[in-house]
DNA sequence: TCATCGCGGTTTGTATACAGTGTGCAATAA
DNA sequence: TTATTGCACACTGTATACAAACCGCGATGA
């Protein structure tokens, strides 16, 4: 497991860092003499990089003309958060007729050390980690690696965003109840109730992110 | 659109027909220098293609010990089908909700021209092809672009599968009335019906290829 | 004025060459 | 005989070098 990266997957992992920590607009181009010359390997392990995260949707490839960071319109983060809402109420209700003592335990963990990530100071670089570690710690119970897979590829795909929206609003209390909740009903073994919370909380973070969309394009933001 | 091939690409789509079309076992290693050798070219697009297969699932990188193909055990085809369920009967859900008049006739040839190639004698090779044509067909008006793309990379995924099953059994003409009561329940805004026909569909599919894989561990085939 | 063509520079795509890692076999010793 | 060490080979991962495609700008002509 300890597998020791090499430098393409090192560019990749640290690119995707940078990605979705914003330090890109979207569809402006990575040029590879650029990316390599910052990372100093040859531009090789750059093309292999961004293939990967082409992959991801994070980049898109055209033939000659080189590697662009996606945008995604409102359309599709909408279809993005309902497709999330199908897969992750799907997998919940399987892990939580499957839960165990221990599993509820390491959820419970993953949600201390975010709470107190939270009262100790922002540290929004990282909530994003938590979060989704939180999720995952719920969902792993169901025993699906391959949904678990489509999930985190769902929300890889729509991190940028959600970054955003917690940058601009203030709903990380919000949601920190929320997994509370969750967490809550799970232990009861209540999964109609867990998934109905777990659908609210997708879609109103959805709704979050496509106001603050439109109004920023209403004001022609570029930043 | 006609923007012409990459040699990566070239050999990244020859690569995905020959491992679909069972040429390697699962688990093979893929050299690539042989591989190069192959398509005349060097190794740099032949790595390339590789990676764009690995995000596809057909093969799997090991650092510094190369790709490999996948394989997939009972558990995990049993999952991919019911994501393809979930998904697909999601997705023509909405579609019959929006289906046009052209969409049908869009859907119908496409299986006229199945059932012609099904008459004239069994090309295998490309029912794979006009079966998700014809899923694909009926999935559009949904215009969830997101969502077909997960349903073709689950299909994609589990397709070396789908061809096993239909190559050992007769199930085809069973698939093919199936795909005339599907588009008989679509043209009627029948969406319950359809989705029920759909999961039938899906679910008897994939228990065939179980059955299939089960019989053959038993006998402990490798071919 | 505006469209079209062509050319040079820039950037991508690919071949070749080299470095580093894993693997298997042979030699050695217990 | 069996376990262990070390070496050689084979293959992958990466750097460098070259070929080909795109893009922008200026010249040319209607």
């Amino acid at each position: 497991m300890a597998t020791f990266k090499t430098r393409a997957q090192f560019v990749a992992d640290d690119l995707r860092r940078r990605i979705l920590g914003g330090e890109f607009q979207g569809g402006t181009q990575l040029r590879q003499d650029a990316l390599a010359k910052d990372y100093d390997v040859s531009r090789i392990p750059v093309r292999e990089a961004l293939l990967t995260l082409e992959s991801e949707g994070l980049v898109e490839f055209h033939a000659h003309r080189g590697a662009f960071t996606t945008e995604l319109s409102v359309a599709k983060i909408r279809e993005l958060f309902d497709l999330r809402v199908l897969l992750e109420t799907y997998v919940l209700r399987h892990a939580i007729s499957e839960l165990t003592e221990d599993d509820l335990l390491k959820a419970e963990r993953i949600l201390e050390k975010y709470d107190d990530a939270l009262n100790s100071g922002g540290e929004i670089d990282n909530w994003s980690e938590y979060n989704f570690a939180f999720h995952q710690a719920l969902y792993a119970p169901a025993r699906l690696p391959e949904t678990l897979a489509l999930i985190s590829q769902l929300n890889t795909k729509s991190d940028r965003y959600i970054r955003m929206q917690l940058l601009y609003t203030q709903e990380i209390e919000k949601a920190e109840r929320e997994h509370h909740g969750l967490l809550d009903f799970a232990r009861q073994g209540q999964a109609d109730e867990a998934c109905e919370l777990l659908q609210r909380h997708i879609q109103e973070a959805c709704e979050g992110i496509v106001t603050l969309l439109e109004e920023r394009a209403q004001r022609g933001d570029a930043d």
